[in-house]
RNA sequence: GUGGGUAUAGCGCAGCUGGUUAGCGCGCCAGAUUGUGGCUCUGGAGGCCAAGGGUUCGAAUCCCUUUACCCACCCCA
């Protein structure tokens, strides 16, 4: 039990650290080209943070929140997600006051007790941008262009961008009300989940996989035919400027967001079999709803790092390969020990891969170790060495051996 | 939260209907004459057979519980 993490957690090391890594660099280096800055926002917050961000009514709030009480008596929760905790300190540091809009980038584990499955981990990573302070379209197109960017440098191909309009809160309420009036003609063709649900939250049939549901959910009155003015051109503008990017889209009614904060613009990168690589959306009244002085438009997104990695693995997408060693000094003798170390030390101190031997091993078993390793070259630095003070570089691909200066050794690796 | 599957050495697996010291491949360590790898050969270390309980003369093998992992649904990243 003490030797194992508890359930839905991972540690990462070795070749799965190393290529998250990886995807984690590209994706802050896309946001540098963005003018955007990192925000790390602590692991926890004030529950009721979430319960107002987040929304009550989600599955997110009511069933799948680590929420403690800490010593002085404050319920605590580790987030569930990036975007509440932001905005919070945007909020908190006043960010408003600089010029608009604030472009922010995090990369952040998220926390969600949830049945584990493949993709699903009770403590996820997430790359995500939260882009405050304005209501143009151009602000969804800046996510919208950033994450096509991003999946294309990292070699996804199966990713698709679906896009939707919930509306306001205005339009929702007109459309709540005419969806839930037809969900009710056609109550008894639904599956059981979706009657019960339909009630509570009838947009989340609209999710529903069940076939019959499905065919029901085809004439189901869509979001996008209740949208009010202003919410229908903020929508029409949006696809014009995908389109005069030469961003592909499909209009995708039945994408809702399972996040109460979402306002208009509702978006996911899906790939063909349906699995969700990154979501995000406009979420206009989530500052209001935070701190009621202030009312800011934003829009974010966030990607889920686990799920990029699997994207990547599904896909055959190759990794860079690992910095190989570039030289291994072997030692032979304890009496050659501290001074071949010295040599170690400086390579390395001029930017060498370097290893060595700290096991003692004979010469014959440091080659083989060597080998293992995949060491470019090795040299063997024993008294005779250091007497003459020349040792032979070994290349290990080819078998040739060169001799060269001790004091030679940084030079020819860095040539050669 | 609902339903199904799995759990034997670091990794991948055998162990049939319960029967003497639990195996194989890869990996790991060490040798095959003295200070040089990759191939081959030889030897070795490493498992309270997920944990706990039960049935039995006897259980990795049967039963129960727990834990973890995998898959689908729900939901989401």
């Amino acid at each position: 039990m003490i030797t194992q993490a508890p359930r839905g957690v991972q540690d990462w090391y070795g070749e799965q650290m190393r290529r998250r890594a990886i995807v984690e660099k590209i994706a802050r280096e896309i946001a540098r080209t963005y003018h955007m800055s990192e925000i790390i926002t602590p692991m926890f917050e004030h529950t009721v943070l979430f319960q107002r961000g987040v929304g009550e009514t989600t599955d997110v709030v009511q069933k799948e929140m680590y929420t403690f009480e800490d010593k002085g008596g404050r319920s605590i929760t580790l987030k569930p997600e990036g975007t509440a905790g932001v905005m919070r300190a945007y909020l908190e540091h006043n960010m408003y006051a600089q010029p608009a809009p604030t472009k922010l980038y995090y990369v952040t584990q998220a926390f969600r007790y949830e049945k584990p499955q493949s993709g699903r981990l009770r403590q996820h990573h997430q790359f995500g941008v939260e882009f405050v302070g304005s209501a143009s379209p151009l602000a969804e197109v800046e996510l919208i262009t950033l994450i096509t960017e991003l999946i294309g440098k990292l070699g996804l191909k199966d990713a698709k961008l679906h896009i939707n309009s919930i509306g306001c809160k205005n339009c929702r309420k007109t459309y709540n009300d005419a969806l839930l009036a037809y969900l009710e003609e056609h109550e008894d063709k639904l599956c059981p989940t979706c009657r019960e649900r339909m009630q509570k939250n009838p947009l989340r049939v609209i999710d529903c996989k069940v076939e019959g549901c499905k065919e029901i959910v085809a004439h189901a009155p869509r979001t996008i035919e209740y949208l009010d003015d202003d919410c229908r051109e903020h929508f029409e503008e949006l696809k014009s400027l995908l389109d005069e990017m030469g961003i592909e889209y499909v209009v995708d009614t039945g994408i809702v967001r399972g996040l109460d904060y979402y306002t208009k613009t509702v978006f996911e990168f899906v790939d063909s079999e349906g699995f969700t690589l990154c979501g995000g959306g406009r979420y206009d009244g989530l500052i209001h709803e935070i701190d009621e002085k202030q009312d800011i438009p934003s829009v974010g997104f966030g990607m889920g790092i686990e799920r990029i990695l699997y994207f990547m693995e599904k896909e055959g997408v190759e990794f860079p390969s690992e910095e190989p060693v570039a030289l291994y000094v072997g030692i032979l003798g304890k009496e050659a020990r501290g001074r071949a170390y010295r040599i170690v030390d400086e390579l390395r101190r001029k930017g060498i891969v370097v290893e060595t031997d700290y096991m003692d091993r004979s010469v014959k078993a440091q080659m083989k170790y060597a080998n293992k390793l995949g060491a470019k070259k090795t040299v063997i630095i024993g008294t005779q060495e250091l007497a003459d003070n020349r040792a032979s570089v070994k290349d290990m691909e080819t078998g040739e051996q060169v001799e060269v200066a001790l004091d030679q050794i940084a030079e020819f690796i860095l040539q050669n």
